[in-house]
DNA sequence: TATTGTTATACTCTATAACTATA
DNA sequence: TATAGTTATAGAGTATAACAATA
């Protein structure tokens, strides 16, 4: 009843949304990834580190739209953990390359399966086909948030394997989720 | 459901696509809302304040999953630049209830079209009809998720609104926007 | 005793600038 | 001079607990 005044102003705030969603996703995922150095932020280091060729550290911050200061500390303490291994670039010894370990490997495929849960769980409103959609969509609008400055080429790339069939680039690769 | 998975990892993760597109949305609105005090979020409170009938500062908390002892700090603000003001509640004194004063309504509606329009090109990677797609699911998982404690019915009021035809009295509401 | 709002404290995240070492 | 990374600092945002007034 009422609704005087116009419409539903909170709920169909783009920001409130994102905000809610958000949170609810950091909060789950909190359980699963708590333990590891910068829980949900460790976890994403961990991730776009494992990849050839190795990054340096300035990647990661970019793809990961956080500060390189911040990243400093996230891998200062996953490498106190033993979980990443900074090595120096041949061709620039300015830059450092970062890469997991095998006990860093290990611990984000432990979680990646936990996460898929939880993320299943976040989006248990919707049908599997929603879910999927609106995964497509998300993923589009993020990387076309990205690429404010077009050092993320790399988002075309998944863009392009997702409309294909999954094989595809790279190489080892796990079957995800259901 | 479509495969459409089993591609790179990060750019397969909620949370990533999350972070990355709230990151982006936060960043975008405080160009916005960045003048008033508290920015996206006080402006989210002006909105949740502008209600029939008036609500307290812990419904205003619920709705927009920030925490009672923020909400003070920010309410503070708010109403020491006269946007809002707090009164007891006739019926239940421990309660304070906030509405919006004139300057804080005026200030909700001129930045409410220049936030759909950073909305808009936050979406700009989707066509109208993606972009209303992703709206609307967008608003299911987070209703769903404002629902882990049943206090926030009203999710399910414009879950119905949004289905049918806009019902009800009277009023003028929002010119579909979708 | 439970609840609404307030206050104080601390911990995390983030943003900025200065510094180094390389280029 | 410019860049990659580090360090230090301050500012938000958030979470927790203690407290006062009221139910």
């Amino acid at each position: 009843m009422s609704g005087a005044q116009g419409s539903d102003p909170i709920n169909d705030d783009l920001g409130w949304m994102l905000g809610v969603v958000f949170r609810a996703y950091i909060r789950a995922a909190d359980h699963v990834v708590g333990d590891l150095p910068g829980g949900p932020r460790g976890y994403q280091v961990l991730t776009s580190a494992d990849r050839e060729p190795a990054r340096n550290q300035g990647a990661i911050a970019e793809e990961l739209g956080i500060d390189r200061t911040v990243l400093t500390y996230l891998i200062d303490d996953l490498e106190r953990d033993g979980l990443v291994v900074r090595r120096p670039d041949p061709a620039d010894r300015r830059s450092r390359l970062v890469t997991p370990t095998d006990a860093g490997r290990d611990a984000t495929r432990h979680r990646r399966e936990a996460l898929g849960a939880v993320e299943s769980r976040l989006l248990r409103a919707l049908s599997p086909e929603q879910a999927s959609t609106l995964r497509a969509l998300l993923r589009q609008v993020a990387c076309a948030a990205q690429e404010v400055d077009p050092l993320t080429d790399l988002c075309q790339v998944v863009e392009a394997a997702a409309e294909r069939p999954p094989a595809g680039r790279g190489g080892r690769r796990r079957p995800t989720r259901t």
